[in-house]
DNA sequence: TTGTAGGCGTTATCAT
DNA sequence: ATGATAACGCCTACAA
């Protein structure tokens, strides 16, 4: 096993001292041409690649982004976590990622992990059990250490810094709409518990969309759902119960079940029911029929929130002065699909 | 912005010199019982954390996994690297990801960039394109200077590293011969272009059940889908020209979209035609009709990996002797669904 | 043109 | 019981 070579076996090897081969490899103008050719020769043929974690303790950089998302195996965040790491990459910067779970613990355990010179920012997104305490502390503790922060989607408002969203109200709004001029009169909302905030904004373009067009909004018409303990039977009691002509999830699994169990109590999509899901994930493109979706972009989601976080890292580094805190907002398009009239 | 707190800090603030400090927080019995007490209440005020870039320069240890797969939104890799980062997490390593994006180019370029003292060692699942290539001087080179490596599903006979391999002959094998005990006589296989490792497995476990059945294997009955640009038509054609009653797929796009096409041919399933498909995702959960596979379990899949690789980073740091390479065998399961008969 | 010295933050060895 | 020193690998201001 050749062990990784240093400056320092350079300098011994060559007879040199350990500052010229730096220069010399830095093609410093400083060295003669005959020496920097020797030892940049000789670094070659041993592969020399200078050591991260030196530069790193030196530079007090380490170009590593740390990511911390509730779920991956999640299409949504996953799309996201891309963006993220395209970005980063093509800026030099590598991504280290942590999963919370959803839970509140695994959050602040690998936030805390990370945070003692591992990177140089974290890009997140807040785990369910976050969202319902409300408990940001160690999310400012971060903050205050001077690490920038990132948030994206799962966001709060108590909170300044750095944020990327979708317009979820907006289209749910347009989402809603698009139903509406359709025809439909009696339009569920499949949605989560409320702590989630974009369910929350969701909701709330629903509602507008509703009140637009002069329709009352029917609290029997939302079926929330639990997150994590999907029942077909709540769905089937939800149809049995209630009048229903098209739905509009926040999400794609619950769109995909909603669908299932109309189709088998004999209603034909989209004549009688209609269905618009969020996320343009796997399901929604080879469902039967495929499910009209509202796409989040991830990708570009996840582009902008390494932007802005490398933006301010770097920013940082220039000694230049703060900039004050933004929101990105990335716009969200529906794609139709067939369980929609077009 | 407080900045991060050090040694150095708490020795000056105390007037004690930074050896002192460094013995205090280690609870070492050098120090008196008073300055220790001191110094901890002073280190806990402050919130004092090892910096762990400089920890990691002083061991030549940084309790960084590096993870490189050929993508991330993919529902078999993203469970792998679930049990990757669980495991890893709970012996208190960390997971820095990146993605081929099954080209060679950047699996060579992912890995020079980690392999500077960045990681510790690599788990990692070839790209298309090495495969195909087959060209592993990156990984030679990698294993060559002493950085550990554990290979898992897409692996190469050529390199002598560890690896976590499914049973994939095997378990295709029993997947054919479940569709013969239904008593199918013409089944077809879905799968990729041959310089895949694990679709050449399966197709030889695929040929063996026919064997041992006494069937002959029909080449017309093997159908090629390029990975990347499924296109209907290409199934649609094969089911004009060949006579199916049966089909096994290497992945579960493949699956769904051969069922598609067969359900609007006008084939019944499972009563005409069977499928079973590789991969447990949320398609073949939420298809119509729900899809029999074969389960890979990922996350054992990924916590095996995981574990062999920190076994032999930890090994090596004890000075232990070296341990032979293994290769774990990870068995497949197959799940019941609706598009097979029971 | 080359080399010396100090420092990034931590730890371990060896004085005092 | 405490402190000085050196080392991990790299970089750079300053000296020679």
């Amino acid at each position: 096993m050749k062990q990784k070579i240093t400056l320092k076996h350079i300098a011994r090897e060559l007879e040199v001292s350990i500052s010229t081969v730096s220069k010399a490899l830095k093609n410093s103008d400083e060295i003669s041409e005959d020496t920097k050719e020797k030892i940049q020769a000789f670094a070659k043929l041993y592969n020399y690649k200078p050591n991260n974690i030196a530069v790193s303790l030196k530079n007090k950089r380490t170009k590593n982004i740390g990511v911390v998302i509730p779920d991956i195996v999640h299409h949504f965040f996953t799309t996201v976590f891309r963006g993220i790491e395209k970005y980063a990459n093509e800026q030099g910067y590598n991504v280290i990622i942590c999963v919370s779970d959803e839970t509140f613990d695994k959050e602040v355990i690998n936030m805390e992990m990370l945070n003692n010179g591992s990177i140089d920012g974290f890009i997140m997104s807040l785990s369910a059990e976050t969202q319902q305490k409300n408990d940001i502390t160690h999310l400012k503790q971060v903050l205050d250490q001077g690490t920038p922060l990132v948030l994206f989607d799962r966001v709060t408002d108590d909170l300044d810094c750095d944020k990327v969203i979708l317009n979820d109200e907006e289209i749910a709004f347009e989402a809603t709409k698009k139903l509406l001029k359709e025809g439909r009169k009696r339009i569920a909302l499949a949605t989560t518990e409320s702590y989630f905030n974009v369910s929350e904004k969701r909701a709330e373009g629903y509602k507008r969309a509703l009140n637009e067009y002069g329709i009352e909004v029917d609290n029997d018409l939302v079926l929330v759902i639990p997150y994590d303990d999907i029942q077909e039977s709540m769905i089937d009691a939800f149809f049995d119960t209630t009048d229903v002509d098209a739905v509009l999830s926040v999400n794609e699994i619950f769109a995909i079940q909603c669908m299932g169990v109309a189709k088998k109590r004999g209603m034909k999509i989209p004549k009688d029911i209609s269905f618009i899901g969020f996320t343009d994930g796997l399901l929604s493109r080879y469902s039967n029929p495929t499910l009209t979706v509202v796409a989040q972009h991830g990708i570009q989601m996840g582009e902008m929130a390494a932007k802005l976080l490398i933006d301010r890292v770097e920013r940082e580094d220039e000694g230049e002065e703060e900039e004050s805190f933004k929101t990105e907002i990335v716009k969200a398009s529906i794609i139709n699909r067939e369980s929609t009239l077009n």
